[in-house]
DNA sequence: TGTACATCAGTGAACGCGCGTTCACTGATGTAC
DNA sequence: TGTACATCAGTGAACGCGCGTTCACTGATGTAC
C-alpha cells in the first residue's frame, strides 16, 4: 500500500472516530458533520469525500460495534445440548444488552438504514444476509439431530424468527419504558410459538 | 359547532386534501411545507399551526387511506368455513395491493412514523392496537372452534402473525423487484410455519 | 539519479435549499353588558 | 337589540440552522523520461 492510500485510510480512521464519539455523547441527530470534521481535526468537505451523507457514516461507524457484539454472541453460545430456543435467546440477549446501552443513538441508526432503499446500506444488508444464512444452518443442524421436522423450510425459519426479533427490537428501541427483561421475554413467547405453533394436532395433519 | 370552528376545520381539510395530492404526485420527499400551503391557498405559517411537522402532516393525511383498505378488506373477507390462514391472507393480498399503489410514498410514511418515539404518532399506533386486537378476537374464535389450541396465547399470536406481515412489508417498500406475488407467497409460507410449528411432535410435548 | 510533470487527498469558503420557529398584524367571529 | 370589546384563525415575512454540493486551491506523493 502506498503512502497516500494509508494516510487516506487514516483520515478515514480519524472521522470514523471521531463520529463514534460524538453519536454516542451528543446523539446522531444533535450533532452536525461539522461538529464531527471539528473533532476529528479534519475539513468538512473531507468528510464528505469519504462518506457520502451522515447516514452512510452512521452506517459505517457502527456496522463493526454490532459485528463484535454478534462475534461475541456466537462465541458465547450454551453448549450444544442446550434447545434450538434456548440458544436463539442466548443471541437475543446478547443483542438487546448492546441497543440497550444506547437505544437512543441504534434507534436512529435502524431507522435511518433499515428503511433505504435496497442498496444505499451494503454493510448491513450483508451482515444481516450472514447472520440469516447462520440461523439457516442452526436449524438445518437440528433437523439432523431429529429435533425439527424434516419437511420445515430453515430458510423460512430463519427469516420468521429474525422478523420476531426484530420487531420486538424495533419496540425496544422506541419505548423507553419497556426493560430488557420485557422485550425478552416477550420475544422468548413469539418464538416459543413459532416453534411449536397453535393449531391443534387434526388441522396441522390436514394441511 | 361555531362558525369558527367549522373553517378552521375546512382549512384543515384544505390542507390535507392538498398535501394527499402532492404527495402522491410529487413525492413526499420532493414537495415542501410550503408547496403544500400553496396548492392549498393558505399561508405557510398556517400549515405548521395545524400539524406540528411534515411527518405528523403525513401521519394524518394518509391515516384515513389505511384505514377505508382495512376496513374494506374486513368487509370482503372470505366466508367463516375458510381457514384462519386464508382469512389472514387475504387481509394481507388487500393490504399490500394498496401498498403496492405508490410504494415510495409509503416507505416514507412507515419509516417516518413507526420508528418515532413512542407517542409521537398518536393515530397510527391506535390503529395498530384496533388491529391486533381485532386478529387476536379472530384467534380466540378459531379456538372455540376447535382449530387452534386452547393453550395458545392469541395475543402473542395476533402480534407474531403482525410481526411477519410487517417485515414483508418493509422488504416490499424498500425492494422494487419484489412483485405483489412474491411478497404475498413469502408471507404466506412465514404465516403457515407459525401456524403448525416446526420443531417435532415429541420435541413440543417435552415443552 | 535527477528533473519535470501529473495525480489526487485534503482545504476552506461559499452556495442554495428546506426545515421549524417567531413576529407583529389583520379581520372576522364571538361575547358581555 | 345594539355597541364595544375580546378572542383567535390565519397572514406574510424574516430568522437561524444543518444539509449536500461546488469551487479554485495547495502541497505532498507518484511517475515518466
Amino acid at each position: 500500500m502506498s503512502r497516500r492510500e494509508t494516510t487516506k485510510l487514516e483520515t478515514r480512521q480519524l472521522i470514523l472516530e471521531a463520529a463514534r464519539k460524538l453519536f454516542h455523547t451528543k446523539g446522531p441527530e444533535q450533532c452536525t458533520m461539522r461538529d464531527i470534521a471539528k473533532e476529528a481535526g479534519v475539513s468538512p468537505a473531507s468528510v464528505v469525500v469519504h462518506f457520502k451523507s451522515k447516514t452512510a457514516l452512521l452506517e459505517v461507524a457502527l456496522y463493526e460495534d454490532i459485528e463484535r457484539t454478534i462475534a461475541n454472541a456466537v462465541a458465547t453460545m450454551p453448549h450444544e445440548n442446550a434447545s434450538l430456543h434456548d440458544r436463539l435467546m442466548h443471541i437475543a440477549h446478547c443483542m438487546y444488552g448492546f441497543y440497550d446501552n444506547d437505544r437512543e443513538l441504534y434507534r436512529v441508526l435502524i431507522r435511518d438504514t433499515t428503511f433505504e432503499k435496497a442498496g444505499e446500506n451494503p454493510y448491513l444488508t450483508q451482515q444481516l444476509e450472514d447472520y440469516l444464512q447462520f440461523f439457516g444452518a442452526m436449524i438445518e443442524q437440528e433437523k439432523a439431530q431429529g429435533t425439527v421436522q424434516p419437511a420445515a423450510d430453515a430458510r423460512i425459519a430463519a427469516a420468521s424468527l429474525f422478523s420476531l426479533y426484530f420487531t420486538v427490537l424495533m419496540e425496544f428501541l422506541r419505548n423507553p419504558n419497556m426493560t430488557l427483561d420485557m422485550a425478552l421475554g416477550w420475544l422468548a413467547a413469539t418464538a416459543h410459538q413459532h416453534l411449536t405453533g397453535i393449531l391443534t394436532p387434526k388441522e396441522v395433519k390436514e394441511k
